[in-house]
DNA sequence: TTTGAAAGTTCTACGTA
DNA sequence: TACGTAGAACTTTCAAA
């Protein structure tokens, strides 16, 4: 993992629509030596997937919550299969076991808060939760999936 | 906005790398029929863009840091400030304002403890911050750039 | 590393309902 | 306005120089 790759990683993770021969260009290369480079990324499994990423605004998805929770639970047993819950609901977007005062964090999207109550009751009902806390986005002031490369 | 072009926002939020064909076909439309709406879709914003998507493990990106901050400047000035010192971070991927006990909610994605004492330093000299809490994720259960299509 | 060519994909032109 | 056929232009992929 040389410059070379991490700056095709930087173009990829902002814009994954330039053909081989752009990107090659962009790194000073010919196109089947770029072509290889990017074969070999997906390879390793250091590019995952390619997906198209869509504006929640025009789906009317204009609400984010983020959900704290508590459990009394913690028997593995007890967690694969809130995990197995929590993870197939579409609208959890985002959920990770946490250290300290709370147990797991939640990022929700939905259209609005009759949809989230929905979803929140989904959530005690199948899950048995002790302590639920539910915070609510005003404005979303950055998002992306662009990893820092400054480390690599 | 109907249940075919669902369907196509469903395929390619999860997989961009489709040709129009293979998408033409699992719609039943032609390639130039699907090719079209894809285009409308693109135009209209709907698709806001394509990107790879990195494994962050692959490139020891293995901490995920959320922080919440209170402030006591309510003004729109230091916001913009704040926000736009924040939004410069690289390793800052999410940020939002927030209703409730805290203001503000960041995630963090960095190597490892040390790198994180820099990005906190950074963020309490740059702007002057009055409350700064850190929670750190054990295990990251689910991330997906997938929004809910159910309600659209 | 580079050339080059086969296979596959995107995108345009034009016609139909 | 939405779909389809056909084909030109471009891109990807891979073998061989």
């Amino acid at each position: 993992m040389d410059k070379t790759d991490k700056k095709l990683l930087d173009i990829l993770q902002n814009d994954a629509t330039l053909s081989v021969g752009a990107m090659a260009e962009a790194v000073h290369l010919s196109t089947t030596a770029c072509w290889k480079r990017i074969q070999n990324l997906e390879e390793r499994g250091v590019i995952r997937k390619r997906v198209a990423l869509l504006d929640p605004a025009q789906l009317k998805l204009g609400m984010t919550v983020f959900v704290t929770v508590k459990t009394n639970h913690h028997d593995l047993q007890w967690l694969q299969a809130f995990s197995q819950v929590v993870r197939d609901m579409p609208e959890v977007v985002e959920f990770y076991r946490m250290s300290g005062e709370v147990d797991y964090l939640l990022r929700i999207v939905v259209p609005d808060i009759q949809a989230y109550d929905q979803v929140y009751k989904r959530l005690i009902k199948d899950t048995r939760l002790s302590d639920v806390s539910s915070s609510f986005a005003m404005e979303e002031l950055k998002n992306t999936t662009a990893l820092p490369l400054d480390f690599v």
